[in-house]
DNA sequence: CGCCCTTATATCATATGTATATATCCTGCT
DNA sequence: AGCAGGATATATACATATGATATAAGGGCG
């Protein structure tokens, strides 16, 4: 799914600037799934609207750029239809996390151990915050994937927390000093 | 973590040619954390080569292209330690899944059930394929990916297993007269 | 009072993905 | 026997995506 389909998808929602677009993009419950930026997301909006799958209604604002909103035309709504009937691609996904793992094991091997406990609360972090998306009033789609989201950071957290020291080595077994194994629990 | 990064990090786990690169991104373990394709990877190497940090030994064969067997340099190595000091960017995940499930709900309704039945299938298979994996040889490192690969695969197919139902509101409990009701209703 | 964040659009250089070109061999299907 | 399609192997053109930066003003905070 390329930016231009996934903008006429959240347009099917609802009407959008390209701002908001970014912004339910870059922090909303579509971050899980996707990710685009000004740079692709304002031309994509410019072309669509050139193309009828889109109007642009510019409303002016004071001492700021005009808002421009877009809205999906029946032409659009069509071409999403259409291209939500292709079997969707398989996911993509990119963790810089994982390949460092893997690559310091041979490198740099006295990293790992800081690397995993980052990730350990940084996934603390992801699941509070999506929790307390939860609370709010969603459609069943949303919701369903705001779930999935938790699930699978659930599943992660959990598999780094039993995981953490496969990668001891002979390291020397003393006994923690109170202030110690906090972090990452 | 850019591709030239990536090629580092598989080149310091032995050397390859940059078809072997690519089937590991494309299939092998790497293919959870990253992907590339040629016309990424090749110009990469051409790049890293003309810097100093891989050297690159041409091994003529009969009637096909000469492979081009790419090692790191002790530069090389270096950048990559340095790279890997930097902590690592967030994850990013795409799904086109995820996003047609959302869109669907507003459009076609009808194809979710679908949408969700087929990616219960692939989840089956890939497990399948994931966990034939493990039974051969491999690093820590290497099973430590390939596993919270067989996690984060079980985590979804449980959860679309549990929640395939969620989609369904009072459809007609008609007999399904053969040919009908496959469109879009 | 300066600094940074938010609102809002837009563009540019660079990085990346998709598709294709070239050439040969092997496998399986008919 | 013949032929299509996939594997081996490199390479590049083109379209698209990313990340940084530009412009311009308001509000919050120490």
């Amino acid at each position: 799914m390329d930016i231009r389909t996934l903008c006429l998808g959240i347009l099917s929602l609802g009407e959008a600037t390209g701002y908001e677009i970014n912004k339910m993009v870059a922090e909303g419950s579509f971050s899980f799934f996707s990710q685009a930026s000004f740079g692709s997301i304002y031309p994509a909006l410019t072309k669509l609207t050139n193309e009828g799958l889109v109007t642009c209604r510019a409303e002016p604002q004071q001492k700021r750029p005009d808002k421009k909103i877009y809205n999906l035309t029946k032409a659009g709504r069509e071409t999403l239809t259409q291209e939500l009937k292709r079997s969707p691609g398989p996911d993509r996904n990119r963790s810089d996390f994982l390949a460092a793992v893997l690559f310091a094991e041979a490198v740099s091997p006295d990293r790992i151990q800081d690397l995993i406990d980052d990730r350990i609360y940084e996934h603390r972090h992801k699941i509070a915050a999506l929790e307390a998306l939860l609370e709010e009033d969603m459609s069943v789609g949303s919701r369903f994937v705001v779930e999935y989201g938790v699930a699978m950071q659930r599943t992660a957290l959990e598999y780094l927390q039993k995981q953490r020291h496969i990668f001891d080595r002979a390291k020397p077994q003393r006994a923690a000093p109170k202030g110690e194994a906090k972090l990452a629990t």
